[in-house]
DNA sequence: CGTCAAGATTGGAACGATCCAAGAGCGGCT
DNA sequence: AGCCGCTCTTGGATCGTTCCAATCTTGACG
């Protein structure tokens, strides 16, 4: 069923090594040679073997990525989207994509350190790095090839990341209301010291500080922050729709429907915007911040190439409004003009 | 840095051949050689080289799975649980599972084909199968190993599939609600001619007329049918509910979010039981029907197994509950007792 | 002490591709 | 015609493992 370099080479009358330079290095053949040889693969349906290919090689061009247990976790559908751009974009280069489980970082670098060793995998994107994250030194120490999806914590950052600036997907939004005549937007975020919640948080500020010039306090009054359930950003955002606030910005979607649940019970419909643009954005049709994972898997795959350097890439991500009338975030001006 | 079984052999001091059987046949070595080699491959951290293992056995124990570009779709987080379910189950029979795009079923059957070709995957798991489908075709006739999640549509179902008893789910839904006092329980599923679909309506249908002995004109008089979107369920709760039904069992997680927004437009509070526990239902706190995408996993990776006979597995999914008291499930005469 | 059988160990070929260096073909030039 | 140099083609070795068949130990028994 499955040829082999031997039996094209047989076909079109050339030798083994004839036939491999007619597919990696076309240059070498002549025209007519050529022709017969991809003739002859076509005509058999040849494809190399890929595990013979590697052997010889030494390289699997293989990604390995964990899926984590988001079972019940809203922002689970973030992977899914990531994971399809991720694979869409290393199938255009030739790579692979493996996955793999664990329930902790320290079973992940177990894990990853068999793959390499089996060669089943010779490259690897961590997802979901936090303050104190062990796996990263692990793998410089083991000298693998490894990308992460968030920033550093180590003070010294010798490998490569990727990163989506946080910061910029709030301001945008904040200003999105701003620009629709809103002054009293409030945020609702996370505790204090989770590294992207403080940089999702410092966007809105800066926007708020630089168009409204409000104070530090001032600010805490327009925050609150609770865990990232739904249930908790009900109480939460509910306390701030009774100071008075006409627009939310959330860090992420699953607070952003608590807020709107908020809403509707105190009779309010007010705009509320999330973070990630996950299903929950996309089902009961609020506007989110859309992380461009697909941006984030190219970068990834771009740093995951060139190995020597340490290559670090920010991902600036965007707004999807939805049904902005609805949600009250078109500007006074433009309002009325509904597109025909 | 990587050592072979040559290494691990010369370390032992003794041959290539019985390092190999140490490891995978280790009854045939005496204790004290045997014990000799293992620890040499310790000493060494040997581990074998999978891609020359699979080259001689012409195997590849990988799991070619297609992942879909579900962007914006709420079903999108049951791929999530599923892959991590499938990834782990795999990884315990020192099964891989590797991921590929498909724009549609002509280029995944292409893409199948060259992934086998090249031997990077030789066991293929479909899903979403649907009326009409040439996927299963294409893969008997090119001689494949394959499952389908998902029943098969075309009249001589001669491979594996596993499915979930959509039915049973909603029989379990409504049973519950019936016992909990409601008589007027409404049916928000998809339009007519959708496998699944009708399967769900079933369940809910056969448990209203055994318990009720409604006619099938009376339970249309109680079913609405739309597009899997919120927005389309709100409108189409919304009428149900003017007829006075106090319970709604849906199809899926978006309808039933559909059923809860419309039910909070009325000022109402009635339970509304969605399907496939997705990250809306968790996030919204409302009950759903769970497919045991872990029991399909399971079944699906013993169907890859032995291939020769053509293997039908049927999941029962199971109901989960939320909240019971807050959308009033818990039967009538349990209520009060609540749990200490 | 020799023989036998069962068990333990060994050497060599094979999987299918790529790398390397050497060999054949061809045309142009003197 | 003879030689040179370029391009194209060739055979052989190699990656690391498993399969196959053959050889070497070992202990028991007559």
């Amino acid at each position: 069923m499955a040829s082999t370099l031997a039996d094209v080479a047989a076909h079109a009358g050339v030798s083994v090594q004839t036939v491999s330079n007619a597919l990696n290095n076309p240059d070498l053949l002549k025209r007519s040679t050529l022709d017969r040889v991809l003739a002859a693969v076509d005509q058999l349906g040849y494809a190399p073997n890929l595990q013979a290919r590697r052997l010889r090689q030494r390289t699997v061009a293989t990604i390995g990525l964990r899926i984590e247990p988001l079972v019940g976790n809203i922002a689970s559908s973030l992977l899914d989207v990531f994971l399809h751009e991720l694979t869409a974009r290393a199938d255009a280069q030739g790579k692979h994509v493996l996955l793999f489980t664990a329930a902790d970082d320290e079973e992940e670098v177990r894990k990853i350190r068999e793959l390499a060793g089996q060669r089943v995998a010779d490259r690897f994107l961590l997802t979901s790095t936090h303050p104190g994250d062990a796996r990263v030194d692990a793998l410089l120490a083991a000298g693998l090839a490894f990308v992460s999806f968030g920033r550093p914590w180590s003070p010294a950052p010798e490998h490569s990341w990727v990163d989506v600036d946080g910061a910029a997907g709030t301001r945008q939004a904040t200003e999105a209301l701003l620009d629709a005549g809103h002054r009293r937007i409030g945020f609702v975020g996370w505790p204090e010291g989770s590294g992207s919640g403080d940089d999702r948080r410092r966007g809105w500020a800066e926007a708020m500080g630089a168009q409204l010039g409000l104070a530090e306090h001032e600010l805490d009054a327009l925050t609150v922050r609770c865990e990232d359930a739904v249930s908790d950003a009900l109480a939460g955002a509910g306390s701030l729709l009774q100071r008075g606030v006409s627009a939310l910005v959330c860090a992420s979607d699953s607070l952003a429907t608590g807020g709107i649940g908020a809403a509707s019970q105190l009779g309010l419909r007010l705009p509320v915007i999330g973070f990630d643009n996950t299903s929950l954005a996309a089902g009961l049709g609020f506007p989110s911040i859309d992380q461009r994972l697909g941006d984030v898997a190219a970068a990834a795959l771009a740093a995951l190439d060139d190995e020597p350097g340490a290559v670090t890439t920010i991902v600036r991500p965007q707004l999807v409004r939805r049904d902005d009338a609805r949600w009250g975030i078109t500007p006074a001006a433009d309002r009325g003009s509904s597109p025909s």
